[in-house]
DNA sequence: TTGCGTGCAAAGGTTTTGCATGGCA
DNA sequence: TGCCATGCAAAACCTTTGCACGCAA
Protein backbone atom coordinates (compact mmCIF):
# COMPACT_ATOMS: atom_id res chain seq x y z
CA UNK A 1 0.00 0.00 0.00
CA UNK A 2 1.57 3.32 -1.16
CA UNK A 3 -1.07 5.75 -0.66
CA UNK A 4 -2.92 7.14 2.40
CA UNK A 5 -6.30 6.46 1.71
CA UNK A 6 -9.31 7.64 3.90
CA UNK A 7 -10.07 3.63 4.50
CA UNK A 8 -6.22 3.19 5.47
CA UNK A 9 -5.91 6.17 8.31
CA UNK A 10 -10.02 5.58 9.55
CA UNK A 11 -8.61 1.73 10.17
CA UNK A 12 -5.41 3.21 11.90
CA UNK A 13 -7.66 5.31 14.18
CA UNK A 14 -9.98 3.05 15.22
CA UNK A 15 -7.03 0.41 15.19
CA UNK A 16 -5.37 2.97 18.01
CA UNK A 17 -8.36 3.06 20.21
CA UNK A 18 -8.46 -0.73 20.79
CA UNK A 19 -4.84 -1.13 21.13
CA UNK A 20 -4.06 -4.51 22.81
CA UNK A 21 -7.40 -5.76 22.24
CA UNK A 22 -8.57 -8.51 19.90
CA UNK A 23 -10.58 -8.07 16.83
CA UNK A 24 -11.82 -9.43 14.18
CA UNK A 25 -12.59 -8.20 10.45
CA UNK A 26 -16.38 -8.42 10.91
CA UNK A 27 -15.83 -6.41 14.22
CA UNK A 28 -13.98 -3.86 12.89
CA UNK A 29 -16.39 -4.12 9.66
CA UNK A 30 -19.30 -3.26 12.22
CA UNK A 31 -17.87 -0.96 13.88
CA UNK A 32 -17.95 1.45 10.69
CA UNK A 33 -20.81 0.01 9.25
CA UNK A 34 -22.83 0.91 12.57
CA UNK A 35 -21.10 4.83 12.50
CA UNK A 36 -22.78 4.98 8.83
CA UNK A 37 -19.05 5.07 7.11
CA UNK A 38 -19.07 1.40 6.07
CA UNK A 39 -15.50 0.22 4.93
CA UNK A 40 -15.91 -3.19 2.13
CA UNK A 41 -14.50 -6.35 3.31
CA UNK A 42 -12.39 -6.79 1.11
CA UNK A 43 -10.13 -3.55 1.54
CA UNK A 44 -10.43 -4.74 5.58
CA UNK A 45 -8.97 -7.69 4.73
CA UNK A 46 -6.40 -6.41 2.36
CA UNK A 47 -5.43 -3.13 4.56
CA UNK A 48 -5.29 -6.31 7.79
CA UNK A 49 -2.44 -7.98 5.55
CA UNK A 50 -0.46 -4.97 5.11
CA UNK A 51 -0.51 -3.34 8.22
CA UNK A 52 0.74 -7.78 10.01
CA UNK A 53 3.40 -7.26 6.94
CA UNK A 54 4.20 -4.06 8.01
CA UNK A 55 4.23 -5.05 11.73
CA UNK A 56 2.11 -2.95 13.58
CA UNK A 57 -1.00 -5.76 13.61
CA UNK A 58 -0.62 -8.76 14.68
CA UNK A 59 -3.05 -12.09 13.77
CA UNK A 60 -3.81 -15.11 15.16
CA UNK A 61 -5.49 -18.63 14.36
CA UNK A 62 -7.30 -18.95 17.68
CA UNK A 63 -9.95 -21.15 15.88
CA UNK A 64 -10.38 -23.40 13.38
CA UNK A 65 -13.80 -22.42 12.18
CA UNK A 66 -13.65 -18.43 13.64
CA UNK A 67 -12.30 -15.52 12.20
CA UNK A 68 -8.71 -14.38 12.65
CA UNK A 69 -8.13 -12.47 15.66
CA UNK A 70 -6.09 -9.01 15.20
CA UNK A 71 -3.84 -6.98 17.79
CA UNK A 72 -3.02 -3.69 16.94
CA UNK A 73 0.33 -3.09 18.94
CA UNK A 74 1.49 -0.01 16.67
CA UNK A 75 4.67 1.12 15.48
CA UNK A 76 6.50 0.19 19.18
CA UNK A 77 5.26 -3.30 19.82
CA UNK A 78 6.36 -4.33 23.13
CA UNK A 79 9.62 -6.63 23.31
CA UNK A 80 7.81 -8.23 26.55
CA UNK A 81 6.09 -11.64 25.02
CA UNK A 82 2.75 -12.28 26.17
CA UNK A 83 1.56 -15.74 25.73
CA UNK A 84 -2.01 -16.26 24.32
CA UNK A 85 -4.34 -19.07 25.64
CA UNK A 86 -7.60 -19.82 24.17
CA UNK A 87 -9.55 -22.09 26.61
CA UNK A 88 -11.34 -24.86 24.96
CA UNK A 89 -13.85 -24.73 27.75
CA UNK A 90 -15.80 -21.27 27.37
CA UNK A 91 -13.73 -20.17 24.23
CA UNK A 92 -11.93 -17.14 26.63
CA UNK A 93 -8.60 -16.05 25.06
CA UNK A 94 -5.89 -14.96 27.70
CA UNK A 95 -2.88 -13.08 27.41
CA UNK A 96 0.06 -13.92 30.22
CA UNK A 97 3.10 -12.93 31.05
CA UNK A 98 5.30 -16.05 30.96
CA UNK A 99 9.04 -15.99 31.36
CA UNK A 100 9.16 -19.97 31.49
CA UNK A 101 7.80 -19.62 27.53
CA UNK A 102 10.73 -17.19 26.76
CA UNK A 103 12.63 -19.86 28.56
CA UNK A 104 11.46 -22.58 26.42
CA UNK A 105 11.59 -20.66 23.00
CA UNK A 106 15.62 -20.19 23.80
CA UNK A 107 15.83 -23.68 24.14
CA UNK A 108 13.92 -24.97 21.08
CA UNK A 109 15.85 -22.60 18.99
CA UNK A 110 19.00 -23.58 20.62
CA UNK A 111 18.54 -27.30 20.88
CA UNK A 112 15.53 -28.33 18.85
CA UNK A 113 16.84 -25.91 15.83
CA UNK A 114 13.18 -23.85 15.18
CA UNK A 115 12.37 -20.37 15.99
CA UNK A 116 8.86 -20.28 17.56
CA UNK A 117 7.22 -16.95 16.88
CA UNK A 118 5.28 -16.58 20.21
CA UNK A 119 3.12 -13.94 18.61
CA UNK A 120 2.07 -15.95 16.09
CA UNK A 121 1.39 -19.07 18.11
CA UNK A 122 -1.66 -19.92 20.72
CA UNK A 123 -1.94 -22.52 23.64
CA UNK A 124 -4.67 -24.08 23.50
CA UNK A 125 -6.15 -26.11 26.91
CA UNK A 126 -8.66 -25.39 29.70
CA UNK A 127 -8.54 -21.90 31.96
CA UNK A 128 -9.24 -21.80 35.86
CA UNK A 129 -13.20 -21.86 35.11
CA UNK A 130 -13.57 -24.69 33.12
CA UNK A 131 -10.42 -27.19 34.19
CA UNK B 1 -21.55 -43.85 17.16
CA UNK B 2 -22.63 -47.44 18.73
CA UNK B 3 -22.89 -49.46 15.27
CA UNK B 4 -19.63 -50.90 13.85
CA UNK B 5 -20.33 -49.81 10.30
CA UNK B 6 -18.08 -51.39 7.29
CA UNK B 7 -17.31 -47.01 6.49
CA UNK B 8 -15.95 -47.06 10.07
CA UNK B 9 -14.18 -50.48 9.88
CA UNK B 10 -12.06 -49.04 6.61
CA UNK B 11 -11.59 -45.49 8.20
CA UNK B 12 -9.74 -47.37 11.30
CA UNK B 13 -7.85 -49.64 8.94
CA UNK B 14 -6.47 -46.65 7.06
CA UNK B 15 -5.59 -44.49 9.90
CA UNK B 16 -3.93 -47.56 11.31
CA UNK B 17 -1.68 -47.68 8.29
CA UNK B 18 -0.28 -44.08 8.54
CA UNK B 19 -0.05 -43.75 12.64
CA UNK B 20 1.59 -40.96 13.41
CA UNK B 21 1.41 -38.84 10.40
CA UNK B 22 -0.43 -36.25 9.59
CA UNK B 23 -3.32 -36.31 7.42
CA UNK B 24 -6.58 -34.56 6.15
CA UNK B 25 -10.10 -35.55 5.85
CA UNK B 26 -9.20 -34.56 2.47
CA UNK B 27 -6.62 -37.06 2.05
CA UNK B 28 -8.40 -39.70 3.72
CA UNK B 29 -11.34 -38.74 1.30
CA UNK B 30 -8.91 -38.72 -1.33
CA UNK B 31 -7.56 -42.15 -0.59
CA UNK B 32 -11.18 -44.16 -0.38
CA UNK B 33 -11.87 -42.29 -4.07
CA UNK B 34 -8.63 -43.74 -5.15
CA UNK B 35 -9.30 -47.38 -4.50
CA UNK B 36 -12.98 -46.94 -5.74
CA UNK B 37 -14.82 -47.30 -2.56
CA UNK B 38 -15.22 -43.50 -1.62
CA UNK B 39 -16.35 -42.57 1.78
CA UNK B 40 -18.66 -39.17 2.15
CA UNK B 41 -16.81 -36.56 3.14
CA UNK B 42 -19.84 -35.93 5.72
CA UNK B 43 -19.43 -39.49 6.94
CA UNK B 44 -15.53 -38.85 6.91
CA UNK B 45 -16.16 -35.65 9.12
CA UNK B 46 -18.56 -37.50 11.61
CA UNK B 47 -16.53 -40.20 12.05
CA UNK B 48 -13.31 -38.30 12.59
CA UNK B 49 -15.27 -35.75 15.12
CA UNK B 50 -16.07 -39.34 17.08
CA UNK B 51 -12.43 -40.61 17.00
CA UNK B 52 -11.30 -37.87 18.54
CA UNK B 53 -13.66 -38.01 21.41
CA UNK B 54 -12.80 -41.61 22.08
CA UNK B 55 -9.19 -40.39 22.03
CA UNK B 56 -7.76 -42.55 19.23
CA UNK B 57 -7.18 -39.36 17.15
CA UNK B 58 -6.11 -35.74 17.72
CA UNK B 59 -7.04 -32.83 15.86
CA UNK B 60 -4.62 -29.89 15.37
CA UNK B 61 -5.67 -26.57 14.40
CA UNK B 62 -2.28 -26.16 11.85
CA UNK B 63 -3.16 -23.48 9.44
CA UNK B 64 -6.22 -20.71 9.61
CA UNK B 65 -7.22 -21.66 6.01
CA UNK B 66 -6.27 -24.96 5.60
CA UNK B 67 -7.73 -27.96 6.30
CA UNK B 68 -7.77 -29.80 9.93
CA UNK B 69 -5.00 -31.77 10.54
CA UNK B 70 -5.45 -34.99 12.02
CA UNK B 71 -3.02 -37.59 14.07
CA UNK B 72 -3.75 -41.61 14.87
CA UNK B 73 -2.55 -42.83 17.88
CA UNK B 74 -4.86 -45.65 18.81
CA UNK B 75 -5.96 -47.07 22.07
CA UNK B 76 -2.76 -46.13 23.47
CA UNK B 77 -1.52 -43.08 22.87
CA UNK B 78 1.95 -42.49 23.63
CA UNK B 79 2.01 -40.72 27.41
CA UNK B 80 4.90 -38.54 26.10
CA UNK B 81 3.75 -35.00 24.03
CA UNK B 82 4.90 -34.27 20.69
CA UNK B 83 5.34 -30.76 20.69
CA UNK B 84 4.10 -29.63 17.08
CA UNK B 85 5.97 -26.87 15.31
CA UNK B 86 5.09 -25.38 12.31
CA UNK B 87 7.10 -23.55 10.09
CA UNK B 88 5.56 -20.43 7.97
CA UNK B 89 8.26 -20.07 5.76
CA UNK B 90 8.06 -23.65 3.92
CA UNK B 91 5.08 -24.89 5.83
CA UNK B 92 6.29 -28.00 6.85
CA UNK B 93 5.19 -29.59 10.24
CA UNK B 94 7.94 -30.69 12.46
CA UNK B 95 7.61 -32.94 15.89
CA UNK B 96 9.74 -32.46 18.78
CA UNK B 97 10.16 -34.23 21.96
CA UNK B 98 10.61 -31.36 24.61
CA UNK B 99 11.00 -31.83 28.40
CA UNK B 100 11.07 -28.08 28.55
CA UNK B 101 7.77 -27.75 27.13
CA UNK B 102 6.41 -30.31 29.95
CA UNK B 103 8.14 -27.51 32.37
CA UNK B 104 6.46 -24.56 31.18
CA UNK B 105 3.44 -26.59 31.21
CA UNK B 106 3.51 -27.72 34.57
CA UNK B 107 4.49 -24.01 35.84
CA UNK B 108 1.68 -22.29 33.67
CA UNK B 109 -0.97 -24.69 34.90
CA UNK B 110 0.88 -24.29 38.65
CA UNK B 111 1.34 -20.68 38.23
CA UNK B 112 -1.19 -19.00 35.85
CA UNK B 113 -3.76 -21.49 36.32
CA UNK B 114 -4.59 -22.81 32.75
CA UNK B 115 -3.90 -26.14 31.83
CA UNK B 116 -2.16 -26.09 28.14
CA UNK B 117 -3.20 -29.32 26.04
CA UNK B 118 0.12 -30.31 24.54
CA UNK B 119 -1.77 -32.20 22.06
CA UNK B 120 -4.16 -29.53 20.81
CA UNK B 121 -1.57 -26.63 20.40
CA UNK B 122 1.03 -25.66 17.71
CA UNK B 123 3.89 -23.85 17.52
CA UNK B 124 4.72 -21.17 14.91
CA UNK B 125 8.19 -20.40 13.55
CA UNK B 126 10.78 -20.63 11.52
CA UNK B 127 12.54 -24.56 10.90
CA UNK B 128 16.34 -24.83 10.41
CA UNK B 129 15.91 -24.42 6.70
CA UNK B 130 13.86 -21.33 6.74
CA UNK B 131 15.36 -18.77 9.28
C1' DT C 1 -38.05 -53.69 13.46
C1' DT C 2 -35.81 -49.85 15.53
C1' DG C 3 -32.88 -46.48 15.28
C1' DC C 4 -28.39 -45.13 14.04
C1' DG C 5 -25.14 -44.23 10.14
C1' DT C 6 -24.60 -42.69 5.48
C1' DG C 7 -24.21 -39.47 1.86
C1' DC C 8 -26.19 -36.21 -1.32
C1' DA C 9 -27.32 -31.56 -1.76
C1' DA C 10 -27.34 -27.32 0.16
C1' DA C 11 -26.13 -24.01 3.54
C1' DG C 12 -22.77 -21.86 6.70
C1' DG C 13 -18.91 -18.78 7.56
C1' DT C 14 -14.46 -16.75 6.47
C1' DT C 15 -11.38 -15.27 3.13
C1' DT C 16 -9.92 -14.48 -1.78
C1' DT C 17 -10.33 -13.01 -6.62
C1' DG C 18 -12.10 -10.52 -10.96
C1' DC C 19 -13.14 -6.38 -12.52
C1' DA C 20 -14.93 -1.79 -13.11
C1' DT C 21 -14.90 2.43 -10.65
C1' DG C 22 -12.88 6.09 -8.04
C1' DG C 23 -9.19 8.39 -5.48
C1' DC C 24 -4.19 9.63 -4.43
C1' DA C 25 -0.10 11.85 -5.92
C1' DT D 1 -2.33 11.48 -15.92
C1' DG D 2 -0.96 7.05 -14.16
C1' DC D 3 -1.27 3.90 -11.00
C1' DC D 4 -3.10 2.13 -6.88
C1' DA D 5 -6.97 1.25 -3.71
C1' DT D 6 -11.73 0.30 -3.25
C1' DG D 7 -15.74 -2.53 -3.11
C1' DC D 8 -19.28 -5.21 -5.29
C1' DA D 9 -20.32 -9.70 -6.77
C1' DA D 10 -18.98 -14.11 -7.07
C1' DA D 11 -15.89 -17.80 -6.18
C1' DA D 12 -13.10 -20.74 -3.25
C1' DC D 13 -12.58 -23.56 0.79
C1' DC D 14 -13.49 -26.24 4.69
C1' DT D 15 -17.04 -27.78 7.48
C1' DT D 16 -21.86 -28.46 9.08
C1' DT D 17 -26.85 -29.43 8.56
C1' DG D 18 -31.32 -31.36 6.58
C1' DC D 19 -33.26 -35.19 5.06
C1' DA D 20 -34.32 -39.55 2.83
C1' DC D 21 -32.45 -43.92 2.39
C1' DG D 22 -30.02 -48.06 3.97
C1' DC D 23 -27.67 -50.95 7.05
C1' DA D 24 -26.50 -52.83 11.92
C1' DA D 25 -28.19 -55.17 15.76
Amino acid sequence: MKYKTKQRAALLDYLETRRGEHITVADIRAHFEALGRPIGTTTLYRQTDELVREGLLRKYIVDENSAACFEFTGEQPTKETLVHCKCEGCGKLLHIRCGQFEEMRRHISADHDFAVDARRTVLYGLCSDCR
